[in-house]
DNA sequence: GCAAAAGTGTTTGATATACACCCATGC
DNA sequence: GCATGGGTGTATATCAAACACTTTTGC
């Protein structure tokens, strides 16, 4: 078995790519979790829509790889990127002609207004996450992966703010949790979930031109390690 | 800035290491975490102590890699074996001269049984995880990310009964959870705890030999997924 | 006033912890 | 009997969920 070295010789490509997750809203003006897609322009999967990536640079670290192919294909800067999951299945390129790619998958989240400003052309598109057509590789499984990651992280950490603009309200805040979780919260039970946490702080100000009482602004408290 | 892709010619060394831990009882009978290394026989870091691992075979899987290098240098099979994470930091080597290496790390648990049957000589040796010496490249923080992975997955996830054979009385695995956590818990509790969960159900069974009342013996319920 | 969402209070049930206490064995 | 851990019962604290209710704006 350990003679598995001996066909070491052509060492395997090594690449990154990134799940990048934004909330947008949709027809019906619900938040939905939208992500943005690169279409391949060489085989294998030539044509086909894929996560943005390309080949480590020699001198660059993972997470540097991640956010320069990020801002090259989409243009845009994530507020959170954090690695997901190295993906490194022989058979995964495909055929069996197909040079073997490991790849060390990031997963990233913009704020609403930074989503906007994305490059949008023929090759670059958004979509929404749980409507993928099929992708190329295994990038399907890849992106699912990283949904669970996004929804489990939400409960125990403070992402939630990475995908609004500075100041909101507790409203705001709250459909984020619905948008990612799917599923209705309690406005009251989750107003005291977040008051427990700490995590953020009343600005002072109140959001006028609702046609309802108009709530408190508040903003996501500064803390050492503010997206852990 | 995207220029970076222009020195990626040479394309960086992949490498799958694996952090192995066991429970292995100490001088004062207790159990503790143990791990093993191997020596380094090549520079960089030539003679120092660090994870087994090697270059990723052109047809091996990531998994498959770190099961055949731990068994080769250490002779051991793992009864758990998880991806922990991808390190890749340009710097992470050393020395500027010295070749640029991205590790994909796993990390793995064996059964008590099993760590005996390990192979140990002047290169390879057992260490309590809490008293390395310093290792190889960035193998000190390595193991130490894989210790938090450890005492977080043992709260949400049944990998307890790894460390332990086939049948087992609850005292043995509240030992488990004690040396993994370094805190003692209730024997109450912790029964309550376990049963409630539904990991492991009654052989039927009783430890006979004890100096007090003999107690029941358990196995690990089999459900799909069971080292999840 | 009415609609709508902001924001508060209260009740309930589930769960974690602490700890008292009985049980069954070896010696 | 006595020591020792096995095993059970119970009171208390903490927290999440459900939901009723009051407040403040626009119209």
């Amino acid at each position: 078995m350990s003679n598995a070295l001996a066909s070491s010789i052509e060492t395997p490509t090594l690449a990154v790519s990134t799940v990048i997750f934004a909330l947008r809203p949709n027809a019906d003006g619900c938040l939905q979790l939208a992500t943005p897609l690169v279409r391949r322009i060489r085989a294998p999967f030539e044509g086909q829509w894929a996560l943005p990536g390309g080949p480590l640079g020699a001198d660059e670290d993972l997470a540097s790889s991640a956010a320069r192919t990020l801002r090259d294909t989409t243009g845009l800067e994530p507020r959170f990127l954090e690695q997901l999951y190295a993906f490194g299945s022989v058979d995964r390129a495909g055929g069996k002609l197909a040079e073997r790619v490991v790849s060390i998958v990031y997963w990233a989240l913009v704020a609403a207004d930074e989503a906007d400003r994305a490059i949008q052309n023929d090759n670059v598109r958004w979509f929404w996450a749980d409507e993928l057509p099929a992708l190329a590789f295994d990038h399907n499984q890849i992106v699912d992966y990283a949904l669970g990651r996004l929804r489990n992280k939400l409960e125990y950490s403070r992402i939630a703010h990475v995908f609004l603009s500075e100041t909101f309200t507790l409203a705001m805040l709250r459909e984020v949790y619905e948008a990612v979780l799917g599923r209705e919260l309690d406005p009251g039970n989750f107003r005291r979930m977040v008051e427990a946490t700490g995590t953020v702080e009343e600005t002072g100000e109140r959001l006028a031109g609702t046609r309802h009482r108009p709530p408190k602004l508040y903003r996501a408290t500064t803390t050492a390690g503010e997206t852990k």
